[in-house]
DNA sequence: CATGAATGAGCATTCATTCAT
DNA sequence: TATGAATGAATGCTCATTCAT
């Protein structure tokens, strides 16, 4: 598994073969069949393996964080963390080639679920302590957020010289202060 | 062209082989090889058609909103027009299969640009509104949005059974006066 | 004709297709199938054209000499010019690709026929001079004066810097005498 | 490998293709990239298998021949066996092919090399003896040995119907003495 | 006389996967 | 538990040739 996320990282989706990924480990890619059942089983696994890890350490730093402008700041270490370790790359490149079967795409699919999941648990921490909670639209906005997050890395892999993203996370540092103004206002007494 | 774009949309990037298109558009494959230097031109080609279509129909379209909420209740219209006719579809499909050649993906990178150039613009018209217009990110900000857009498109290819967006927009609708609010507020005498 | 040696020089026998004739000399590959039966026919034609010339050449030359050494001294001319033209590095690659087709080599082989001829002439004229002259298999010598003649080609088009040709045509000046002096000793009185 | 052999002697270097090659040996083409890195890489392997059994054949019989006339019988033999095994020919259908790509050209040339080093070896044996050696082009000699040995298979397999080489040898036999007379003349005491 | 479009067979190569050992 | 060999289908691409115009 680790040899296929690393594969995955270096040679892309389409580069990912059973022997790249034995060539990446050093062992005969006929060793694969043998833990799993195809080449797509093996991939979904090893995504397992960082998506699970880094999902927890998501929910564990994101509790933490009590305003909008503690998240702004959390969610740029969490970014710089999923750059520098490139794992995030492995799952881009997965969801990149989901397309390529089927059952590939669900699998993908269900795994992006809990991601949307933690999303909506933040979100509705928010929204909870607004007046007008009960008519904000928690899983469509939590969407919204994990389909920026894919769009940006898609991006970032597009453009190899990087996004500004750096610029992003300042701008919203000014605005922050502000929409924390806007949900205090709002605040149920 | 339109066999080409037509067998992207039904069978995604991986199957969009030389004779997958032949198949969709009943001629022998080698006959790409006449009117086209590769595989990859024909997909390149094919994806300007409509590309270069829809830049013309968004910026025509969206130079006529004036306030948040009619660029948003126009980017509604174009977002249903781009889910009916489908052919955003296929440009996420080339998106996707970007990864796997370097050339591919110089060739969409490339004709992103334009896109978030329009993004730019239309940011740009409202920022120099705004007295505190020249410390707005556009270009930034102009990344983020066509990220969103292609986050969305990869998600809701994604999940077959479509994310909520509508609701999102309904959300937005909401939102909207207050920040055309906002926007007049900070306005430069 | 021209754009078919041209191409056989260039690209060699392998890169000459008919679209590459076609593109040497600007015209549709097509157009070759007006006025040939196919490819092959092409090429024979063409190697027909510069074959015959420089059969007249060499034929109107070795005639004049009249020795074994002025033999050597106009053969060292006609090489040079051989090499000069690059006529025969395109009858080279035609006998480098005669074995991929039956007929082609067929083709080929007819058109060597009329230069074995030639060296038989040539030798003929010293055999006839000569006591022993009935015992001398003119024709086979004839052959391998050929043979020689292509392997050197062969060879020179394989080893791209050259051969020593030119040591060779040194040390020939200098047997040449001794050569003639064995002819004249046993010519018939 | 020995399918190799055997596709380029009966079907010419063009016919030998990665499905020819399995077709003779009743094997899937792709085996043959589980063992060499390309069609070429095999082609120059199966004949490394032959040239270097024949070189050292060569070899070891020239080395006892230790005049003219006995290196003439030992090659009128070599010849023959040369002709039986027929491993000579697929050699030959290389070097025609050689000119259709840049790597099997320099492949095949590196393999040319020994033989004429083989040339050279025997050459010198008798340059040494003689009191004008130093002044013998040894290693041009050589080079036109082998062109002359290319040429005749070249020749041999253009007129399918055989050269007269027989002749050639008897003739050879004849100047044979007067030759190694003239050797034992300009000997060094 | 010339052209551009088209065709179908063939090419080298790579692949996921199987399997005997 | 691991390996190396094998398989058959698929890939992008090039080709000689045909043909309507």
């Amino acid at each position: 598994m680790q040899a296929a996320l690393k594969t995955l990282k270096k040679e892309g989706f389409a580069g990912t073969s059973a022997r790249a990924v034995g060539r990446t480990g050093s062992f005969p890619p006929g060793l694969i069949y043998y833990y799993f059942d195809s080449l797509e089983a093996l991939l979904l696994a090893a995504i397992d393996l960082t998506s699970s890890a880094r999902l927890g350490r998501y929910r564990d730093v994101l509790s933490k964080a009590g305003s909008f402008a503690e998240i702004l700041e959390v969610a740029a270490l969490l970014y710089r963390e999923d750059l520098d370790t490139g794992h995030v790359a492995a799952v881009q490149e997965l969801i990149a080639g989901a397309s390529s079967s089927p059952s590939l795409r669900i699998g993908v699919s269900r795994r992006i679920e809990p991601w949307i999941e933690l999303a909506e648990e933040q979100i509705r921490r928010f929204a909870d302590r607004s007046a007008s909670g009960a008519f904000i639209p928690v899983h469509a906005i939590a969407e919204l957020v994990v389909a920026l997050y894919v769009g940006l890395e898609t991006l970032a892999h597009l453009k190899r010289n990087g996004l500004r993203t750096e610029e992003l996370f300042e701008a919203g540092r000014m605005v922050a202060p502000l929409i924390d103004g806007l949900l205090e206002e709002g605040e149920t007494k």
